[in-house]
DNA sequence: TATGAATGAGCGTTCATTCAT
DNA sequence: GATGAATGAACGCTCATTCAT
């Protein structure tokens, strides 16, 4: 019989597994954390591991589309029926970058993640799923004239490559965003995308 | 005596193992591709890399850095003494995509090293160095007023960081850069950091 | 738990790669006998010596730090409190040559360690320390005019390196020593050494 | 045709790679000495080291004999037919100890080959073959009872491990053999073995 | 369930030896 | 003869994974 209880520990120990795997491979990289490395730091033997995950990589996918869906969420936030197109794409901009700048470790993690070989065709059509709300964010931008008619890939670019782009300069230093400069790089998006 | 042929030779065996290493990191990543596979890749046996390069991880930077070279270079064709710095920016932000597109491999190995434990300090400064024309560029600009007084980090997002992820969207499939997107793209850069 | 038939076999799979190493270092030399042939020769895998050792200069130095203990254990054995000087010289002696002609391995393996790289400071300052009983007995010897005043160092050579090299003959077969030799290669060493 | 100049120029180049090996060997120990390194510190390329030795062992094994050799020349200098046994003992005995704390090196590289898998059978008869002058004198001086009627194994010990144990306590800076110290050791040595 | 000792394939690297020039 | 680039077997060691307890 499972109690509740038992369940809240399952899940703790496949948590402390996650957070644990997140801040090593952040810190030492994929391949220069070893299985043995996460279950010391994570406080289970090495075998336990697997009681919750295939395998290593399956491990680090898991990770990967759980943090892909937090800063999904995070992207959303305070995001409210009544907002403008235009509310919504900078309340996104803002989020994703506030999310980045207080969330080092996962942006190192999933930026890894992106240009490694774990990223297969099972992750990759997951992660797609996730964007449905921005997808749909942009349609009805475009159908209502707020987006210009851009291929929607192009206008990611400004609310997620930028972004991110301006998040690491912050992060390593070589930048400092203020509010002033914030604001700027947000309303050169939106030119970049909005309709005419 | 060394007759030109035998120093080609040498040459050759050098460029065919970097090239090998190119290839197969770009398509494995750095710790999936053993270096028995790029001697066998490469058609030398295993020791002979060691003629060439003292580890892995220097034959891995010497590479990143003839590559980073190659890729200055290109983002520099055609640029003349005459051009406005408006004319240098938008020549440099086509030569960057033309040399992203062009050159699949290289890109994303470069990609993979600046997200890696190979990136040390030595590297950063050769890397630094090379950036030295860029940096001129910008100053002249903001001296003229061509470009909007912002720090150097923020502009090189719309050269850099934006350009490559149009090349990244048009290599995957998901973008087709048409002549006139592209312009559009260039355009959007132009606009977001010029000056007023 | 852990139950005392666990705890021996962890020291016996410890032990057994001692051994191991031991016989086959004796026999082969440091440097021809890999880590894989220990291991197979111990009957564990390769990586399991690992567990128990950092490395093979660890393995190495361990193991002789062991036999040096042991020997210098036999060395003293039947020492009593009331024996004189000349007792436990000549005891000593005879205790080092019974050890030597019985434990071959050993004695290979530690005089090889003598003459290796093997031989870092650590190493030289644990047995020096386990000198200690011997440089006791020097030092009593010549305080109450048993010994001649001369150097230990040179006392030493009659009770260690002429002891060895009686060994070795025995041994190797050049020499077969009867008690009656013995007896006359104690006295003369004792000769060489007591007071006036 | 070999002219006399070719033929030293060919004797140099054997002499050069014999006391480069001799020089690395005895400082670097002979694992830890590549062949690479010896060609390099001697001025001849690799493969040129095999011109004039087998192998790796074969060097090492040739340079040993000739060590061994000048070393029991050094032994026997000065001797002269009229001596007395006595007279030739102290001389070998002295000789020997001047031999080894001049010459370092041999010293060490034939201590080290003594301990070492490259003693082969073929090279254990050479040496055998080397010590017959020895051999001659012991005979003679047990004949006329200049010796003990001792085994010439046991005799050796005195006049061979003995020296080379005081030598490596002076080189090793542990004892400072003065003239008085040295002639201490000489006459306990003749009084270990000297007939009645 | 959880453990962690044990496994062994696989890695980066070295180096004695060969052989085309 | 002499060279030194090239070879490839072999080494020390790591670590993802298994399984008896």
């Amino acid at each position: 019989m499972t109690t509740s209880i038992e369940q809240d520990k399952v899940t703790d120990k496949r948590t402390v597994i996650l957070q644990t795997t997140l801040q090593l491979l952040s810190e030492r990289g994929f391949h220069n954390t070893p299985m043995s490395l996460i279950a010391e730091e994570a406080g289970v033997a090495a075998g336990t591991i697997y009681r919750y995950f295939d395998n290593k990589e399956t491990l680090i996918n898991e990770l990967f589309l759980d943090l892909k869906r937090e800063m999904l969420q995070h992207a959303m936030a305070r995001i409210e029926p009544g907002d403008t197109t235009e509310e919504q794409f900078r309340k996104v901009w803002r989020n994703f970058f506030h999310y980045y700048v207080t969330h080092e470790d996962e942006m190192r993690f999933v930026e890894q993640h992106h240009n490694s070989p774990f990223q297969s065709g099972d992750v990759l059509a997951a992660v797609e799923e996730m964007y449905a709300p921005f997808a749909n964010m942009f349609a009805v931008g475009v159908a209502d004239g707020s987006f210009r008619e851009l291929p929607m890939e192009m206008t990611s670019v400004y609310i997620y490559d930028v972004v991110l782009a301006f998040a690491k300069r912050q992060l390593s230093g070589k930048l400092k965003m203020t509010d002033e400069l914030l604001e700027e790089a947000v309303q050169i998006s939106w030119d970049a995308v909005k309709g005419t």
